[in-house]
DNA sequence: AGCACGCCGACT
DNA sequence: GTCGGCGTGCTC
């Protein structure tokens, strides 16, 4: 007989700990289980497996309780490598989440410990049987159309000799079987030769190659080719036969770093992301367990694949929010990355023009070896323009386009040149105000403004996705004066646009016009086709994208961030108008950039238009260091939600008196109302993160039910809103 | 989270 | 008298 001792499926923080079953059957650890647990059938996850010589009765005086028998084995085999398993233990005590939590984090949805889980997909395969049967003519030729084969799928048989293919299983001639369906492999010919390296590129790469540190910074400006030192790297590590991880924020968002990995590395590569189903995720899975795939190119989940011999890890864009889950587990991807490179014995490169603060501070430190590539390839550096969007409106100009972007645009479009426009904001315009009492309509269940979506004429809540009609009477005053539109988005900016460009053809690019699969690739594709002249969109178009005939690239509103209470503001509002900047002028042509704002003389403005990363690096020290926020500190963010506004307050406030430790509490803050929910949050800051998060583990383990549950614990948030 | 147990209001 | 409201507690 056997113990096992399994975690639960189960999303309740009180019940982080494992239940023990009993077997006949010995198991290895990391399988699944089917159990009873308080009368229902639900998956668990096997931790230990133990043999006792015990009889039950001696076990339940041991334990106290009558233990049950595990009902069904799921797993032949462990479904976690060792490293994997002792990764998810490290990753619940670093996000201060529960270990089931981190497991089904960690392995796709198909064989996710998920008691729903759908089943994995399985084919039916035919081969010769050697038994002597008679056939009939028709039949022979079916049996030679499987014998030339040596094997294929009953399926694909079926289709050729529909009425011969069930006779020949029947009779014996052929054998039926199934398998696990299987990916096929990408089959792209190996088409692009390494470029040759720049002297600077060279240095960076030889520097990397020869350091025997582990974790790099490669800073470097947009266009200066970081690319393919990525690729010469990852080339000499499989060279020595070991696997590659390139992770990107958004594959939909990155064709062009899709399409040159594939075209170097071709069929040993795997791509994983989002946008792949179930069953895609699984055999992609499969691919680099089974080490058939060598280099995988994939978003934040892919730092979880089954990889045993990683020898380079690559993160591009390291600075990127997506590589940071809102979900619990709260995990950021490069903490991971870095933990598994340390497995691994292998180097890591974290890449970006605009790296975080967090690790570039590190990088000067010496706690990450810097290295940058200063220069773009074509050592051009766009022309960048500062409009005030206040001295235009003087002038009586649109606050949307002002006249000199309107008139930088026409001049494109004369010379067929293609031209981005970036604006954070998507709809109509922002909010409506009432006429009469000057308040904006909020979203009946979130206490967040709605905006008009002139297409639909309907208000949307961009949070949880209510749509409304525009009232007729103001909620507030009971004015029927109608409203003014404040602000603008995207649709707003196209309307205009063509106004002013009747003959331009335009294309859109936000969480509206992308919501079905793929959108996002045909419309990127229709530009770089230049099926149209102007594409505009939210910052989902300031990625990594790289189209020679654009040389004009506007960002409205581009300061727009800065006005949000967040720390990180100016930082993200930098990055942003860098990415603005590499966008345009990558090939021949000279590119020219235009930021339309209100504050010209912000440094995060300035910088970006230097496109000077170090000083804008010190600038913001110095304010991180003034408002004692990371890197100079650390944050635990810990929120509450309950429908009962008092529920939540109560249980915040109950944290708040039995917190304990060496860091500061602010709080209890109420954040917005969110989908019904009232929100209340407690912000730790403190010097030594070790310490913070032992004592909220430590209040998490001996709070009641009540108040574990509807915690969301989220350590070093991104952004506290 | 579910599901059972438990103690007070509106019904046959 | 009982049917059922959902508060509270437990799950090997």
């Amino acid at each position: 007989m056997y113990i096992l001792e399994c975690w639960i499926e189960h999303p309740v923080r009180q019940l982080n700990q494992t239940f023990s079953y009993l077997s006949d059957e010995p198991c290895e650890q990391g399988v699944r289980v089917i159990v009873d647990f308080n009368g229902r059938k639900i998956t668990g996850f096997v931790e230990t497996c133990v043999q006792t010589g015990k009889t039950p009765e001696e076990l339940e005086q041991e334990y106290g309780y009558t233990l049950k028998y595990a009902e069904e084995i799921l797993d032949s085999e462990s479904l976690l490598t060792e490293e994997l398993h002792d990764l998810a233990h490290w990753m619940s005590r670093e996000t201060l989440s529960t270990r089931i939590s981190c497991f089904q984090a960690m392995l796709p949805a198909k064989i996710k410990p998920l008691s729903n889980r759908r089943e994995i997909v399985r084919e039916q395969w035919v081969t010769l049987s050697d038994k002597e049967v008679s056939l009939t003519p028709k039949q022979l030729e079916a049996y030679q159309y499987v014998q030339n084969q040596g094997t294929m799928l009953y399926s694909v048989l079926r289709k050729q000799y529909p009425n011969q293919a069930k006779a020949l299983v029947e009779k014996g001639a052929l054998i039926l079987q199934e398998k696990e369906k299987e990916a096929a492999a990408l089959s792209i010919q190996e088409t692009s030769e390494p470029l040759a390296l720049t002297p600077e590129q060279a240095q960076v790469f030889t520097e990397i190659q020869a350091s025997r540190d582990m974790v790099f910074l490669l800073q470097g400006v947009t266009g200066s080719g970081k690319t393919e030192v990525y690729l010469q790297l990852a080339q000499e590590i499989l060279k020595q036969g070991r696997q590659v991880l390139i992770l990107v924020p958004e594959i939909s968002l990155t064709p062009q770093m899709i399409d040159r990995v594939s075209s170097r590395f071709g069929n040993t590569l795997a791509i994983y992301h989002s946008g792949l189903n179930d069953q895609e995720k699984y055999e992609q899975y499969r691919m680099v367990k089974e080490k058939k795939a060598r280099v995988v190119v994939g978003t934040r989940s892919a730092v979880f694949l089954p990889f045993h011999d990683l020898g380079l890890i690559v993160m591009d864009e390291e600075h990127d929010p997506s590589y940071k889950q809102e979900n619990q587990p709260a995990y950021h991807c490069r903490d991971i990355a870095i933990h598994r490179a340390q497995y691994h014995h292998c180097k890591i490169v974290l890449g970006s023009a605009t790296p975080s603060l967090d690790s570039y501070a590190r990088a000067i430190r010496g706690v990450y070896h810097l290295v940058t590539l200063k220069h773009r390839i074509n050592e051009t550096l766009p022309k960048v323009d500062i409009l005030s969007l206040r001295e235009c409106m003087k002038k009586g100009q649109s606050y949307i386009l002002s006249d000199p972007l309107k008139e930088k645009i026409a001049q494109r479009l004369e010379k067929h040149q293609q031209v981005i426009l970036l604006l954070n904001r998507r709809g109509y315009s922002s909010v409506l105000r009432c006429r009469e009492c000057q308040e904006p309509v909020i979203c009946p269940h979130c206490d967040i403004a709605m905006s008009y979506h002139r297409e639909e004429r309907v208000m949307k809540c961009h949070t949880c996705g209510t749509i409304l009609p525009v009232p007729r009477v103001c909620p507030e005053c009971g004015s029927t004066a109608g409203y003014t539109s404040y602000g603008f988005g995207t649709q707003r900016l196209e309307e205009t646009l063509q106004e002013a460009f009747p003959d331009a053809r335009l294309l859109r690019m936000d969480a509206d016009t992308t919501s079905r699969k793929n959108s996002h690739q045909k419309i990127l594709e229709q530009f770089g086709r230049h099926e149209a002249d102007i594409l505009l969109g939210t910052q989902m178009i300031a990625k990594g994208l790289d189209y020679p005939d654009v040389t004009l690239v506007g960002v409205l509103n581009g300061d727009d961030g800065l006005n949000r209470t967040d720390y990180r503001s100016c930082e993200t509002t930098f990055d942003l108008l860098m990415q603005a900047g590499g966008r345009s002028g990558r090939a021949e042509e000279p590119g020219e950039v235009v930021y339309q704002v209100y504050n010209t003389d912000h440094y995060a403005v300035q910088c970006a238009a230097r496109q000077d990363y170090e000083t804008f690096f010190r600038y913001e020290m110095q304010f991180r260091h003034a408002g004692q926020y990371p890197p100079y500190t650390y944050l635990i963010a810990l929120t509450f939600t309950d429908k009962n506004e008092k529920k939540a307050e109560e249980t915040a406030r109950w944290y708040d008196q039995n917190l304990q430790g060496e860091f500061r509490k602010i709080g209890v803050i109420s954040l917005n109302k969110i989908q019904d929910r009232y929100r209340k949050r407690i912000l730790l800051k403190g010097k030594d993160l070790a310490k913070m998060k032992e004592a909220v583990a430590e209040l998490l383990e001996r709070s009641e039910s009540r108040y574990t549950k509807d915690v969301r614990i989220d350590v070093n948030p991104m952004v506290l809103d």
